[in-house]
RNA sequence: GGGGGCGUAGCCCAAUUGGCAGAGGCAAGGCGCUUAAACCGCCUCCAGUGAGGGUUCGAGUCCCUCCGCCCCUACCA
């Protein structure tokens, strides 16, 4: 038997009819109940693979089945058009980074429709076009008149081969340049930051009103990185006046300090250290100045063993809670970034610090009692105090607030919450992204492009290779500009911003692209959002979801969109990924499985339902051997349920009686399955009952005694709307040819059970004595604990298993089971 | 090192959240249809839940220990 339908015809007639009847767009002025369906905007890497499907799948399921439920879904899309791999694509090309960019958007959009995946394309957000730019870049000058965003000099990974700055990416593990093996040194530039650091504790706290897997909440409190502890100081032995200010989480620990530490980056470094010892420290500072932070972490297996280098600086310091006098390092370990650039080293208790101590013949003091199993170096966990003065006896908690008491009083001790996250540095030495709108001017210093002169674009002319710095700084033309203040020569920003500004922001944007000057109306946008539900890659559960968030707070709060929520991503979801012969499937590693060869065989429906049928969304996916049988599986499926709904091969029978009673009870049982499934990301069973009523409809509907007409309408009608948001094309195709003349079954109303028929009429109840399954009664799903009883009880079977002893204990569970110990 | 997750038929996965281990699919085998094969239809086979212990009338599910795999993160004091 050949397919019943012809895949390829049916799918390009829907996706058309979608397109030109604009079936999907929305307007601002929509009265229905407002639903923001939201997937993350791709990077345009050309024609989709089987992760983009995955996701766009659950979307536009997302999309169809919110609509059928009545409400007015807005459904954007758009290219996160900026980035690395366009601008090194163009270079090998010889081509603009904008034509080849283009190129791939229209492969991608190619796929989505061919996909059966809606939009409303008329909102398309595209981060290179110029009116994105322009507010992309009036949002950073909105940042920097409130203060939230600053210029730092930081490191920058430099290639002296390729005469560029390299991305963290293009760093191989050993510390080389990827194209030409040169070893990467680290430079400091100066560059922009975001405060994003004001809004740590907010980003923090939020968390817990956002319905998100608990995961990726999880990460974005770890990256936060909240930490609460003493920061006091050090004095030094020979000039008291002078200190070392140090934070630390363990200040129960103080009496176990037996040497100092400060960054290679501290200010105090040079005074700190001694003629006799200027020679090793200079040797030191200069090596971990010039390595780049990859090769600083790349060799990092398990941290803590990290082999530990130093120098001694010559100064001591006084431990402020026994009076010693204890010496003074430096090393690498102590990150010039974090809490106050130094510390107290507590070698019994702190493995870093340990290790470092072990090295350089430093002593180990334990300050804490070690249980008897303990046989390591440093001991990090709870216990009673020893070996620390006024400390001794108490538990680490109270010994932690008595040592800050008395840092409080005898070392300016004060208490500190410290952050992990750090500022967000957005420069960009590169070509392919949003100019900062800046100018520098020897007279007037920093100056915002104003407003009207926005958007700054790159010019077209522009080389991106081998130039020594950020590819605009060669424009002449670019480059050299006046004053927008005082009218003088000056010198434009050659940065670009990092590509996570432009996806902060664009979600806001798909909500009103239209009104003339503005980057999107406020009252919009408040409408729509927050987004209802989020769906992108676990990749983004950090950096973008954290950006975009810090985004909407600064903008709420600086006037540039009032009335928005703080927070912009109600739901989040993030889908597994696919992963083929054990590796992640992605462009990068070349292992993609294209769609479009599915597309053109069982089809698009096909292809969707596998992915929908595959094992639960959030789960990885292996792509294996096998993977191509279940997709033709679900093409199968879909072929029976095309014969069904043309009745093929059904016989039926007049007046309604039990058979029918039964299907009519399945049907609605699906209904309400169904429909709990998709609101709680089980595609996977949703598709695997959906199946189950096929079979079962069709073993009663192609019996001799047969079915009976009305009820098999109903039954497939249900049939063909509850699978419509999953299998559009199929669907829409049935429908039409079962209600012609009639609205499509994408604009059908989503079914509602009939409780009465979601209702079991008689449940199997299971009888077991001592746990042993004895006897299966069918009785009322509503049976009362102590009826359940003793109908188990008179059971014939029970009471001759029971042979007349007396039930010790009755544990009755209506109507699923009851329980006879004797 | 820290955090999160997973482990159930040959394979992908279910299991009403503590109540009969099997819904769905793939593969394999058999039968029917067919001149034959494919397609199609019907049927069958297959695990006691990674290992061990605990709580419970009852554990795949909860709690400990261990094994294996995956993801994230990492010198953050």
């Amino acid at each position: 038997m050949a397919r019943p339908f012809d895949v390829k015809k049916i799918e390009k007639k829907w996706q058309d009819r979608w397109l030109e009847d604009g079936t999907y767009e929305v307007d601002n002025d929509d009265l229905r109940e407002r639903y923001y369906a939201l997937c993350m905007y791709p990077y345009p890497s050309g024609s989709a693979h089987q992760g983009h499907v995955r996701i766009y799948t659950f979307g536009d399921v997302n999309v169809r089945y919110r609509t059928m439920l009545g409400k007015a879904v807005l459904s954007p899309f758009g290219f996160d058009s900026f980035g690395l791999p366009a601008e090194n694509a163009a270079i090998k090309a010889g081509t603009h980074p904008r034509i080849f960019t283009e190129a791939r958007i229209a492969e991608l959009k190619s796929s989505l429709i061919r996909l059966g995946a809606v939009y409303d394309w008329r909102r398309e957000v595209r981060s290179h076009d110029p009116e994105t730019i322009r507010w992309s870049q009036a949002i950073f000058l909105a940042f920097l008149k409130a203060g939230l965003a600053y210029r730092a000099e930081a490191p920058v990974n430099w290639c002296p081969g390729c005469g560029t700055v390299l991305a963290n990416e293009q760093v191989l593990p050993d510390g080389t340049c990827e194209r030409s093996g040169d070893l990467v040194e680290r430079r400091n530039l100066e560059q922009w930051f975001f405060k994003i650091t004001d809004y740590a504790e907010e980003l923090l706290n939020d968390l817990d009103t956002l319905e998100w897997p608990e995961r990726v909440k999880a990460m974005q409190r770890n990256w936060i990185g909240r930490s609460e502890g003493v920061e006091f100081d050090l004095a030094l032995t020979d000039n008291p006046a002078r200190a070392i200010r140090v934070f630390t989480t363990r200040p129960d620990t103080g009496f176990g300090v037996t040497y100092a530490v400060v960054a290679p980056e501290h200010p105090l470094l040079e005074e700190l250290t001694t003629d006799d010892q200027r020679a090793t420290v200079t040797e030191l500072v200069e090596r971990a100045s010039k390595e780049s932070e990859v090769v600083r972490t790349a060799s990092s297996e398990g941290g803590a063993a990290l082999e530990k280098r130093g120098a001694f600086t010559g100064s001591h310091v006084v431990n402020p809670f026994n009076g010693e006098s204890v010496p003074v390092y430096v090393a690498d370990y102590v990150l010039g970034t974090y809490g106050t650039g130094a510390i107290m080293a507590v070698p019994g208790e702190d493995e870093r610090d340990h290790a470092f101590a072990l090295a350089y013949g430093l002593p180990v003091v334990h300050t804490t009692q070690v249980p008897d199993s303990f046989d390591g170096g440093a001991f990090t966990g709870d216990g009673e105090k020893i070996n620390s003065g006024f400390l001794n006896g108490l538990d680490t908690g109270q010994a932690k607030l008595r040592a800050t008491e008395y840092l409080a009083e005898n070392a300016h001790g004060d208490v500190k919450v410290n952050y992990r996250l750090r500022d967000w540095l957005i420069s960009r030495q590169r070509f392919w992204g949003t100019p900062i709108p800046i100018v520098y001017c020897s007279n007037c210093g920093i100056v915002p492009v104003p407003d009207d002169q926005l958007p700054v674009l790159a010019p077209d002319d522009v080389t991106m290779d081998k130039t020594g710095q950020s590819p605009l700084a060669t424009h002449e033309e670019f480059r050299n500009t006046t004053c927008p203040v005082c009218g003088a020569p000056a010198i434009r920003e050659a940065d670009t911003m990092d590509t996570f500004c432009d996806s902060s922001w664009y979600f806001l944007r798909y909500t009103d692209p239209w009104t003339p000057n503005m980057a999107f109306d406020p009252v919009e946008a408040a409408q729509w959002m927050p987004v209802d539900q989020y769906i992108g890659g676990i990749e983004h559960a950090i950096l973008h979801l954290l950006y975009a968030r810090f985004y909407v707070k600064a903008m709420v709060d600086i006037g540039f969109s009032p009335g928005l929520p703080r927070e912009p991503f109600k739901r989040q979801f993030s889908q597994g990924m696919i992963r083929l012969s054990g590796s992640k499937m992605s462009k990068s590693k070349g292992n993609l499985v294209a769609p479009e060869e599915y597309f053109d065989t069982v089809g698009a429906d096909s292809l969707r339902l596998f992915h929908l049928f595959a094992g639960p969304p959030a789960d990885d996916m292996d792509w294996t051997d096998q993977t191509e049988e279940v997709i033709e599986g679900c093409g199968r499926f879909l072929d029976r349920v095309y014969r069904l709904s043309q009745y093929h091969e059904v016989n039926f029978h007049e007046g309604v009686d039990d058979s029918d009673q039964e299907v009519r009870r399945a049907v609605h049982r699906t209904i309400d399955k169904v429909t709990y499934d998709l609101e709680h990301w089980g595609h996977n069973t949703a598709v695997a009952a959906l199946m189950e009523l096929l079979n079962a409809i069709s073993k009663w509907a192609r019996s001799e005694h047969g079915a009976e007409r009305a009820t098999l309408d109903e039954a497939v009608d249900v049939l063909v709307m509850l699978l419509a948001p999953m299998v559009p094309h199929v669907t829409a195709e049935l429908w039409e040819e079962r209600h012609p003349g009639e609205k499509s079954v994408h604009q059908q109303t989503w079914p509602v059970a009939d409780p009465e028929l979601v209702k079991r009429a008689k449940v199997t109840m299971v009888v077991q004595v001592n746990g042993k399954v004895r006897a299966r009664l069918e009785v009322p799903p509503d049976i009362s604990m102590a009826d359940a009883a003793t109908e188990a009880l008179e059971d014939a079977a029970i009471s001759a298993v029971l042979a007349g002893a007396t039930p010790e204990r009755i544990v009755s569970r209506p109507p699923r089971l009851v329980n006879i110990i004797v």
